[in-house]
DNA sequence: TGTTATTCGTTGCGTAAGCAACTCATCTAA
DNA sequence: TTAGATGAGTTGCTTACGCAACGAATAACA
């Protein structure tokens, strides 16, 4: 057994779970607030509909490799999101093996119900925090994105 | 569409689709390098080993509650890590309704096959990265870990 | 131009996850 | 001591995910 002290020197935990761990519980508990019946999504849901509010109009595959999950995974999450009408699929008239995604305006609408509660989890999660900590916490990680993705991002 | 300059601003993104991506390709990398043939275990069961590295003798439930999960797939995890004789469960004879986990030599011994290549991804995920602006980091995701987590962290 | 190689999206299949209901053991309180 | 409450672990059910194979459209090359 590893004492406590030896705990924060220990690459895997300090690293691979904290950020596991963090992620799940910012999720859930944006999950929390959320009225699930009024957003009609799911929690899984959220990237694709994160990824698009910044961008759309971006094929299926590229969402695939943002969210870092399999192109038939993102294929299932565009269909039940457009059964919603919360976005629509547009073959590409220039390469027709692309659909382009574009967010209905129900779609660009939802931002307003699930980014408050967003914003709201993620000020109890960084309570008493300094602000440029912070900072360099999401300028480490947005380092870390870039170095294990090959510089792909950005 | 959000210029890019807004990006690191935004809250939602910034954290949560930060960390659960980190997260994600971590264990891609560190996958990437095992010989899962050799470890004889998957991706998923990482966590609950990790975990007993750590600390052994701990209840299923336990387990649950630290790594945010369902204690029916930890048990689900538990009984597989069993049939490879990677730990076993042992009735607790002070409280019969517990079972506690203990490691096998086998089980200890997986950590020389799995602590260098998570150490290796590590590593590269913080190359060039100023040692105490990791430590921040990690600090700050410890901090959030606890304010997320109701304090029942350490 | 025609043939081969990629690439995008879909579908089928097997596995893993969470939820809920259940069993069994233990604890609590009359 | 006995009835109800609590808590740990298991099982059944449903859904989500990743892998692999496939079809369609395009790209690359002779």
């Amino acid at each position: 057994m590893i004492h406590k002290e030896e705990k924060i020197q220990y690459p895997f935990k300090s690293l691979v779970f904290l950020t596991n761990r963090v992620a799940r519980l910012l999720t859930q508990r944006i999950w929390q607030r959320v009225d699930a019946e009024e957003v009609e999504i799911l929690p899984q849901h959220m990237g694709v509909l994160s990824d698009l509010w910044q961008q759309d109009g971006v094929r299926q595959q590229d969402l695939a490799v943002a969210l870092i999950k399999d192109k038939a995974t993102i294929a299932r999450t565009i269909q039940f999101l457009e059964q919603k009408n919360i976005l629509v699929r547009v073959a590409d008239q220039q390469d027709k093996r692309n659909k382009r995604i574009y967010l209905t305006h129900k779609g660009k609408s939802l931002q307003e119900k699930l980014i408050p509660h967003a914003a709201d989890t993620v000020e109890e999660a960084t309570a008493e925090i300094a602000p440029e900590d912070l900072k360099i916490c999401i300028q480490v990680l947005n380092r870390i994105y870039k170095n294990l993705n090959g510089f792909k991002c950005n």
